[in-house]
DNA sequence: GGAATAGTGTCTATGAGACACTATCGT
DNA sequence: ACGATAGTGTCTCATAGACACTATTCC
């Protein structure tokens, strides 16, 4: 098939350029009844404290199949659409050596969260995420940013919400992850041509009952 | 300084683990008077054809550094400010080996390229860049529509003009990059806050002469 | 004068914010 | 009746597109 390894015009081979450990960091954000948008924090183990999931790359893997095994491996998560963000690059960022991380954000629905093993995971506001490396916290933001930009204009495209949801439900969530209030009746305007109505109503709060949507 | 080699729970140290060779490449584009908006690109010796301009990172380099190395090397080009587009990880991208790239993205103006090397270099226009892998088209599309974000609200932020000129060249130049026409009056009214006046006319063209602005 | 371009006035369509009103529940 | 929420009408403001008009140059 081949004939012989390549040589590049100085006459070295790809295994004569030094290389570095490649691993994926991934901010996994959801929401929560009570602190809103958290992240979830995995307890590394011989380092220091908290720190956002993360794996080393494997001989010949995807950076998004890595992403999916250390997720599954440490929250027992799947069904997931890691999406890249940012590669972190600086030298001395890993004290272990020469590390580069590949960013990555998910968002899941929390009950997909609920395999965990509660000693060693944690869910942190997005706000308040505890002490965290500085790559950590740029990573949060960026997240932050990339999940805001996703939820300006269509409603819940991440299933944070059940299928079935009324129109201040799906609000509520938009908020939580905006950081802001939304018009309400703005909202309303801009969502329901993306929702398809059921006809049934919901009688969950208090005043008069809303009707449930779908997702168009 | 450091107690022996990091051990991980599985008692593997850093070098246990499996590296990939790590690359950079760049779409480095800018305007040509008679291509439009174009991309940089090189002969890659001991390969197949044409391709953006490339390197494997060095030990202990910032990816930005490969990227200005690489490009001070090819095309003799300094003064760039590299943003990273997007990690490409397909495990047989690169028929030499295991290879992440991480793609970039640069704009400079045309005479920035002026001491390239003409047999090992060329300018190709965005719409019909040669036959290319699919990698580097589909770091030219990205580049491209960052460059297309960043020229939306502000007037050449990467100086591909000169520090003075009239809000027709302006206008030209951002239609270069938008690849479509865009409106006389209301490109005027939008750029104009952003612009100072020198009170200077030009009689570059035909018509009645234009004053010649700075960016604010 | 005619072509070409600069610079400006104004009308319209759209999206987003603001406010207010009616409708329908639970208590 | 009252509080709370749902759903809707309408006014305003900013932005962007469209069109048209005057102004000033070169030929």
């Amino acid at each position: 098939m081949t004939a012989g390894p390549y040589r590049d015009r100085s006459g070295k081979t790809l295994a004569d350029y030094p290389r570095p450990s490649v691993a994926v960091d991934t901010a996994v954000l959801t929401l929560d009844e009570r602190n809103g948008l958290v992240v979830l924090q995995v307890h590394r183990e011989n380092e220091r404290g908290w720190g956002l999931p993360g794996t080393f790359l494997h001989q010949g893997e995807r950076l998004a199949d890595a992403v999916k095994r250390s997720l599954k491996f440490k929250a027992n998560v799947d069904g997931l659409a890691p999406r890249q963000l940012h590669v972190f690059d600086e030298p001395g960022r890993d004290n272990r050596g020469w590390v580069l991380s590949v960013a990555h954000v998910d968002v899941v629905r929390q009950e997909r969260l609920a395999q965990r093993l509660p000693e060693s995971t944690r869910l942190m506001p997005v706000d308040s995420p505890g002490r965290l490396s500085f790559d950590h916290a740029d990573i949060i933001a960026r997240a932050l940013g990339y999940l805001r930009e996703r939820y300006t204009r269509s409603p819940d495209p991440d299933h944070l919400l059940d299928d079935e949801f009324t129109i201040r439900e799906l609000r509520l969530a938009h908020e939580q992850i905006a950081g802001t209030p939304l018009q309400r009746d703005w909202f309303r305007r801009t969502m329901e041509p993306q929702l398809i109505p059921t006809g049934v109503l919901s009688s969950r709060g208090r005043g008069r009952p809303a009707e449930l949507f779908r997702r168009a």
